[in-house]
DNA sequence: ATTATGTATGCAGGATGACGCATATATTAT
DNA sequence: ATAATATATGCGTCATCCTGCATACATAAT
């Protein structure tokens, strides 16, 4: 469950992403642009982290953020921690797009959605578009 | 790929065993016998495996090894590492069967087989056979 | 050469899951 | 109340992959 949960390329992603921005957590349409994804795949793909207990959601009115579960077991850890050890250059771009993004709230709120589930900046990584990479 | 390669249950069983016999490493009939699986799919599993980087095979005559990979980059090691992390009782019996089954070694060989595809002990873990755990 | 045996693999069936589309739900703004 | 918008989800389709069966390949024994 855990496994399978990073054993796919948009999940390691945002685990990664997370990861990096530990503070408040993130909120999906800031995800959803940071990846260039489309919003359901992105809340999908939330929900599956969220049953193999590695995210929290956290509601505040419309919006909805998302981070790492605290206090995870021993192995779940371990798990993550190796998440750091992959080369960034495989998530090239992702975590300049957030944030650019998260520079974009105001008083460390997101402001903005994701509009007509339309990405706003520039291009996937090769990561999530091109053939599966030896990660 | 990597983690594609984690994200399954056998595959996880067989690395489990290699990270706990790290000396000679185990021939595939060993494997079948400590899993309880299908040689054809201990096999397939294995050249998963092997493509995703994790392990090397060793022919010596009819009989193949297989080992863990030396010098893994680091996220490779990590992520090995944290199958350490996993509590034994998930694997259960697969690490009892290996070493009965090691014990059969003349020499530091295997000299037994898997016979007509069949196992020869025991019944298989929980983990094999039940649904989906946590892990 | 023939047989036996350890291991690998082609094929078909079935399960799982990722994706796109449309739409539902929940909350805020007017 | 109505509209707008952030997020979630049901459905159909398609790709992936796990499995079982049969069989191929490689090596050793006779």
């Amino acid at each position: 469950m855990v496994l399978k949960a990073l054993g796919e390329p948009t999940r390691l992603r945002i685990l990664n992403l997370l990861m990096k921005e530990v503070n408040t957590g993130l909120c999906v349409c800031e995800i959803v642009d940071a990846l260039q994804e489309n919003q359901y795949n992105v809340s999908r793909h939330l929900q599956f982290l969220a049953k193999a207990g590695l995210v929290v959601a956290n509601k505040r009115g419309r919006w909805i953020y998302y981070r790492l579960k605290e206090h995870l077991d021993p192995y779940r850890r371990a798990l993550l921690q190796s998440v750091v050890s992959i080369p960034p250059e495989v998530f090239n771009g992702d975590l300049k797009r957030l944030r650019q993004r998260i520079a974009l709230r105001v008083d460390g709120e997101c402001v903005i959605g994701c509009g007509k589930q339309q990405c706003c900046m520039g291009n996937p990584p090769d990561f999530a578009s091109g053939r599966e990479s030896s990660i």
